[in-house]
RNA sequence: GGCCCCGUAGCGCAGUUGGUUAGCGCGCCGCCCUGUCACGGCGGAGGCCGCGGGUUCGAGUCCCGUCGGGGUCGCCA
């Protein structure tokens, strides 16, 4: 019977996980760390990693250090699992008055032989399985105990099912221990260190940038940092290092990057965090083929961390190729199922619905005998995208269409259907009409449903495309029924930045013809995520002054608001390009899971709420006074 | 911000058309066990069923609200 004073102290202390504490256990008698000759005179505290140990290691003296995973106590003698960063390895105790007291996740030292172990009892299983430390009589020293665990940590106790992330989230530190989270930031360290390794072979400079800054004209929203010595002024956290990157090509770096904090105060979804890393690379004197080619090193020595081959070059499709064949600027290129277009084939058609500026279809294959009420989950799915519904024509096995449709399109457009979109017997297609967009957007939606469904998505496959050729524009209408920041007030809104150029043979229409403008800007997509995009800057000021016009950016506008990197232009500014990759997606897609959170040490979870530290956090009066978070912005903001 | 799903022991879950004492596995605590490796055996503790209100003779179960978590669309390169 735990005593009740107890209970309540500790939970209201709130520094140990909650339930059934066992009693204090004395703690056992601290012995010196062992010399090893092989390190001086110096004291170590372990000479050997545990998972390094091998049969050739028979009869040596070592001393470890690590977690207790695992305690199988026969009284007499008792097996510890001695797990630490390079592994596991059996320890042999058989002094029961020490073995006893140990529990899971003690951290120990054991000084003892390593011997090979008896016949038939070696574990395969494991990479020390053939031998075990026998730990004499004072061989274990308790280095520190440890509470009864909120969660298993050994593998095996795992498998009773999974640990809740809420509860893996506040005890990080314990759920970092298990070997899932724990490869995974290894792995992540190790994909960093291989782009690192690229970049120095071809001489870039890591140059760290300021994260309190101002805001830049990125689109998102920023996190905003009261300026205690400016009352009512306030800092942005970057939401990219775009304009510093920019800046250090005119300061002549040449080939600059970094592994970059970004901060964007955005709604959460599975597969963002309000801070996120990006590996960012600015180029002088390059060209996009220069950007992509390095691009291409860099991902392919991180993808070799994994173990996967990248074929190089990796392809490429202009923008307009992927809306138009996978309705999305990110195609998942793993699967087939290019969306047809049909609207001149049902140019003439009575139908009404399909009497639109677009009709398009994607065909699921073996789609046609789903029943009814799966169909009817379709206009479901298609209705919670926001789409009026989801038209379907089926192909029975003898090739005869079926559903709603059918009935009412003519016989000629029935007859030639199934072979125009390369719709099978026992197949069924699904169309959408309306405008071009929204109508294709529907399709490459369903078409991805359609390949989850079917099974089409190996995950430990990938596959790699360049999405080029994007539109410099799109029109603000757009951007702003979307509730867009749009920056500047003009028709046209930049789609990538302000300050991607123009591809050359756009440069004398790109003013009078903004819709059809396309950007040297491209897209790095690996199964249907945008592992991340760049694209050559602007350099000259003429160009930079009529694409400002294009977005109704006055020059006085966009003095205020980029008037330090238009300056730093004026001073022999060198034609440059970069581009900027999501760390935390690539190494959630090397290391095999599905959300990012996996692959940050101690992420955020929704609501931008950290069970950990528990932050964010009120603060004091006093704090509140100081930040000047309430001060009244007496004269416009002070100018830079 | 809209919609959907989930909150039951430390963890993972079950709990029938509303019915008497809320279960299971793991973990935890005690004892036993000299070759296990998901060791085993015996015994035990542990629950305001997220919170608040309502319906009812009776609510873990039904209704409303609220908080927390997850997903999705909007938003976001």
């Amino acid at each position: 019977m735990v005593p009740r004073d107890r209970r309540v102290r500790r939970d209201r202390r709130g520094d140990r996980p909650p339930g059934q504490g066992h009693p204090q256990r004395r703690p056992v008698r601290r012995r010196p760390p062992q010399l090893d000759a092989s390190r001086g005179d110096r004291e170590v505290i372990r000479t050997h990693d545990a998972g390094s140990l091998r049969a050739e290691h028979a009869g040596e003296t070592v001393t470890l250090a690590g977690w207790v995973a695992r305690r199988r106590d026969h009284g007499g003698v008792t097996f510890i699992d001695l797990r630490e960063a390079s592994g596991v390895v059996q320890v042999v105790v058989r002094d029961e008055s020490v073995a006893h007291q140990l529990r899971n996740e003690f951290c120990v030292q054991v000084t003892g032989e390593v011997a090979v172990r008896p016949e038939g009892n070696t574990n395969p299983a494991l990479p020390t399985g053939e031998i075990e430390v026998i730990s004499p009589e004072g061989g274990l020293v308790v280095l520190s105990t440890a509470a009864p665990l909120p969660f298993p940590i050994d593998d095996a106790g795992s498998s009773a099912g999974e640990v809740g992330e809420e509860a893996r989230l506040k005890y990080r530190y314990l759920d970092l221990r298990r070997s899932g989270p724990s490869s995974a930031l290894r792995l992540r360290s190790k994909i960093n260190k291989a782009a690192r390794d690229v970049l120095d072979r071809h001489d870039f400079v890591e140059v760290e940038t300021p994260t309190l800054t101002r805001s830049t004209p990125e689109g998102a929203r920023d996190f905003l940092v009261p300026a205690r010595l400016r009352p009512g002024s306030w800092y942005a956290l970057p939401q990219s290092p775009q304009l510093f990157k920019q800046l250090l090509m005119v300061a002549g770096m040449e080939r600059y990057f970094q592994i970059a904090r970004c901060y964007r105060d955005e709604d959460f979804r599975a597969d963002r965090q309000p801070e996120f890393t990006q590996l960012d690379i600015e180029m002088s004197f390059v060209e996009q083929d220069d950007v992509i080619e390095l691009m291409e090193d860099v991902l392919e020595a991180m993808w070799a961390q994994a173990g996967h081959t990248i074929p190089r070059p990796i392809p490429r499709m202009t923008y307009a190729d992927a809306m138009a064949k996978y309705g999305s600027d990110k195609p998942d290129l793993r699967m087939g199922l290019e969306l047809v277009d049909c609207t001149d084939y049902f140019a003439d058609t009575p139908f009404r619905v399909f009497q639109a500026a677009y009709v398009g279809a994607v065909v699921m294959p073996g789609g046609g005998s789903q029943p009814r009420r799966q169909f009817d989950a379709w206009q479901e799915w298609a209705k919670q995208r926001g789409a009026k519904g989801l038209a379907y024509v089926t192909v029975s096995d003898d090739g005869e269409l079926g559903g709603p449709v059918a009935k009412n399109i003519t016989d000629e457009e029935k007859a030639g259907l199934a072979a125009h979109v390369g719709a099978q017997p026992g197949d069924c297609i699904f169309f959408a009409a309306g405008p071009a967009k929204s109508s294709r957007a529907l399709l490459g939606a369903a078409r991805l449903e359609i390949g989850r469904r079917g099974g089409m998505l190996d995950d430990s496959q990938f596959a790699f495309t360049w999405v080029v050729d994007a539109p410099l524009f799109e029109p603000s209408s757009d951007a702003v029924a979307s509730g867009d920041v749009a920056v500047g007030a003009g028709a046209w809104t930049a789609v990538h930045h302000a300050f991607t150029s123009p591809k050359a043979e756009f440069l004398d229409s790109f003013d009078t013809d903004p819709g059809s403008a396309l950007a040297y800007a491209y897209d790095i997509v690996c199964n249907g995520n945008e592992l991340g995009g760049g694209s050559i800057r602007i350099h000259r000021d003429d160009i930079q002054r009529r694409v400002f016009d294009v977005m109704g950016i006055g020059a006085e506008e966009a003095q205020e608001k980029f008037g330090f990197l238009l300056d730093a232009f004026t001073f022999g500014a060198p034609p440059h390009g970069g581009i900027a990759v999501g760390m935390d997606r690539i190494v959630a897609l090397l290391a095999g899971v599905d959300s990012i959170r996996e692959v940050i040490a101690f992420p955020k979870s929704g609501g931008g709420y950290d069970p950990l530290t528990a932050a964010p956090a009120p603060i004091t009066s006093q704090q509140r006074k100081e930040a000047g978070v309430d001060a009244k912005p007496a004269a416009p903001a002070p100018q830079a």
